[in-house]
DNA sequence: CTCCTATATAAGTAAACACTTATACAGGAT
DNA sequence: ATCCTGTATAAGTGTTTACTTATATAGGAG
């Protein structure tokens, strides 16, 4: 794999709000709705991270409605996979959260 | 492992000039001055770069005399073996090279 | 001691980064 | 059509980063 593109995903995870939308991740796809409020930055700011999350092919984005909905890429580098194993999960939609999406 | 940490390591990763600094200690001990002319860097670039990676705890510092060797660090976080198994390593010290050190 | 070499630190600068507020866009509901 | 909601983009700002040159420090050689 070219060193660029290390680079590139390296400085897309080296940042403690992505690690945070990442291990929200874990367990799954999560509706973009949901992170707003888990992170203490506003609504642009967690577009801007994961338009970076998904420039460097971190995660891939579904749209439904109105909604946005990202998970975890396939086929991830195996250093990437290890970063994202030695987060904790954080979840999201617990019971009685949100549930419109 | 603390998410802070595991950031600060993420960070002290992700630039191209320390990636190739780790990839020319992937076969062992370097002296530090085989770096200067590796690298388009001046000298006092260098040596930032390896205390950010020394701070991060990704390598160790051995010092000889008027020499400094560096080398990977012992027990690093599995993440940070992944990322530096994916470099290719870089020789330094080649036949005919600067063998003062 | 003085001189030289390897490395570290200081200070300054330009670019990149992460955030903010304001605004635009897209889709569903009425 | 209008309104509302979720997300994206634009523009501006303060902080961080990576570099430079100049200087300091440390250790060996003579």
């Amino acid at each position: 794999m070219d060193i660029h593109v290390i680079e590139k995903q390296l400085k897309a995870l080296a940042d403690i709000n992505r690690l945070t939308l990442l291990a929200c991740m874990k367990n799954g796809e999560v509706c973009v709705c949901q992170f707003v409020g888990v992170l203490p930055i506003s609504q642009p700011a967690v577009s801007q991270h994961l338009r970076k999350l998904r420039e460097a092919g971190i995660i891939t984005e579904r749209k439904a409605g109105n909604w946005k909905h990202v998970r975890l890429a396939e086929g991830l580098s195996p250093f990437v996979e290890a970063v994202i194993d030695g987060l904790d999960a954080i979840p999201v939609c617990p019971d009685g959260g949100d549930m419109r999406c």
